[in-house]
DNA sequence: CTTGACCCTCCAGTGACTAGAACCCCCATA
DNA sequence: TATGGGGGTTCTAGTCACTGGAGGGTCAAG
């Protein structure tokens, strides 16, 4: 299969599939032109990466979990200790997030947004407690 | 003011400052030994900088907001657009991090985490649709 | 005079791609 | 047979916002 195809089948771009490649994540065979050869248990890895990615674990994570995947004799717990970790992470920034969004949107809601030079937004740039997450 | 005093002030390490006038934010001037010296005016710039970069506004959001902080005549309605629009932002990753985390904490639910090799986490990254934001 | 804290520049690396250039390969049509 | 289009390949460099480190200069105190 070339990677036209198995990119359709995993929903990730050409591009990022001959990165992981790279990366090393996936090693397909080549055909004789130099094309890249996927056999379904390469698509079924991509696949699995792709969604690993979209539930936003790193590529590190993915590698970690693609090797477990891999083995037989893999700990449950390992791969929930991993799930748990960046769960936990997820958590944090959700956590930050919503912190910013709630001195925004105060800061949004205080503004006039009209025509006239003075912004509260920018008074309380100018004097709010700094020192937050990122 | 050297560059460290000025650090502890704005609550930003010195790195950070330089790779600021690298991209031009700030434009401290030149002691003979070639050290920065900051006036005032660019220490309350990098505060509001900190603070800004606090609230996730990104480095080009920072210049525009920078730029009608120095600018008298400024419409408050160009200020509030920005951030506005930059709310809107986090509101929506705050969306796609509740969707991982569903999902996420679902998984980590279900597996036993003990020493089986069966690990419902690794079922599920097989199989759950994909195709989520990142 | 030495020590240690501070400052400088420059280069490289991070994560996870993405863009683009310059090229090769294969098939269908005129 | 040319040619056009849509694949594929490699390579370099760019993204964002820093961060780390090497290798050095400066300064004040002891």
């Amino acid at each position: 299969m070339n990677i036209g195809d198995v990119a359709k089948q995993a929903g990730l771009p050409a591009k990022t599939i001959r990165y992981y490649e790279d990366i090393g994540l996936i090693k397909p065979l080549r055909d004789t032109n130099g094309y890249r050869a996927f056999r379904p248990s390469d698509v079924h890895k991509l696949v699995f990466l792709a969604r690993s990615r979209a539930l936003g674990f790193t590529i590190e994570d993915c590698r970690a979990l693609l090797a477990l995947w891999e083995d037989q004799d893999r700990a449950s717990a390992d791969v929930r200790a991993i799930a748990k970790e960046h769960l936990s992470q997820i958590e944090t920034k959700i956590a930050d997030l919503e912190s910013m969004r709630s001195t925004l949107s105060d800061l949004v809601r205080d503004c006039a947004g009209d025509s006239r030079p003075d912004c509260p937004i920018l008074q309380k740039l100018e004097n709010f407690p700094a020192g937050q997450t990122q």
